[in-house]
DNA sequence: ACCCAGGTGGCCC
DNA sequence: GGGCCACATGGG
C-alpha cells in the first residue's frame, strides 16, 4: 500500500461499511440549513464532554426552542440558559461560548446560510476568532454543519494515530496537515473517515447523539 | 472514591 | 512558542 492514510481508511471502510449509518444525523449525504445550524452548537456543548451529557443539553435547548443561533442570539434571559445548558458541564463558559458564537453569526452574517456561503478558508480564520472556538471546534462546525471538507484533529483522531504509528508530532496542523495532503478533497470522504475513525475506537460500545 | 469524556483560554517561563 | 492548568457535569 503505497498511501498508508488512505489505505488505512479502505480497511475502515471494508470493516465498519457506509459511515452514514453510523452518525445519520450529522453524516448525511443533505442536510436542511436547520440541522446544519443545530450541529453547529452542539459542537460547542459537547466540548471536552460526553455524548451522553451534551445530548442533554442539546434537548433542553431544542426543548424550549433554544437550539437556534438566532434565538440565542435575542435571548434576554442569560441565567435561563445557563440552567439549560449545565447537563454539558462548564457551565460559566459554554453558555458564553455559545452567545459569542450566535452574535457574530448574527452580526456579521445574519444567518447561518449566508455564513455557510464564505469559502472554506475565510470562514476558518474568521471561526478562529470568536471565543471559544479553537481549531477543532472551528474543523467540526466546518466539516459537519458547512459541509466544507476540512479534517478534524479530535481525541479519536489522535488514538487513531498513535494506535497506527502515523506519527510521533501530535501537533495539530502537522497532523491535519498529513491526513488532508494524502487524501483527495472530497465531503464524503473526509467526513467518513472521521465517523470510522470513532467507530474503530469505540469498537461498537457506547450510543448518543443518535450516534454510534 | 476515583477516572473519564470529541477543548479552550489564560497563565507562566 | 510550548507546557501546564482550571473549568463542571453525569456515568462507569
Amino acid at each position: 500500500m503505497q498511501n498508508i492514510v488512505y489505505g488505512l481508511y479502505l480497511e475502515l471502510l471494508k470493516k465498519y461499511g457506509n459511515p452514514v449509518k453510523y452518525w445519520p444525523q450529522w453524516c448525511a449525504i443533505k442536510k436542511s440549513w436547520k440541522l446544519k445550524e443545530e450541529i453547529s452548537l452542539e459542537t460547542i456543548l459537547v466540548q471536552r464532554t460526553s455524548w451522553r451529557n451534551a445530548e442533554i443539553a442539546s434537548k433542553n435547548l431544542k426543548n424550549t426552542r433554544l437550539l437556534s443561533i438566532r434565538r440565542i442570539y435575542e435571548n434576554k434571559d442569560f441565567q435561563r440558559l445557563v440552567s439549560l445548558v449545565k447537563p454539558a458541564g462548564f457551565y460559566n463558559t459554554k453558555p458564553k461560548r455559545l452567545v459569542e458564537f450566535c452574535r457574530f453569526i448574527c452580526q456579521n452574517y445574519g444567518s447561518w446560510q449566508n455564513f455557510c456561503s464564505e469559502d472554506l478558508i475565510t470562514a476558518r480564520e474568521k471561526l478562529l476568532t470568536v471565543y471559544g472556538i479553537g481549531p477543532e471546534t472551528a474543523d467540526t462546525i466546518l466539516l459537519y454543519a458547512a459541509d466544507e471538507p476540512t479534517f478534524i484533529i479530535d481525541e479519536y483522531t489522535r488514538r487513531f494515530i498513535k494506535s497506527k504509528e502515523l506519527a510521533k508530532n501530535f501537533d495539530y496542523y502537522f497532523l491535519k496537515d498529513l491526513f488532508e495532503r494524502n487524501l483527495p478533497k472530497d465531503l464524503g470522504l473526509f467526513q467518513g473517515y472521521h465517523v470510522l475513525i470513532i467507530a474503530e475506537q469505540k469498537q461498537g460500545k457506547g450510543v448518543s447523539m443518535g450516534v454510534i
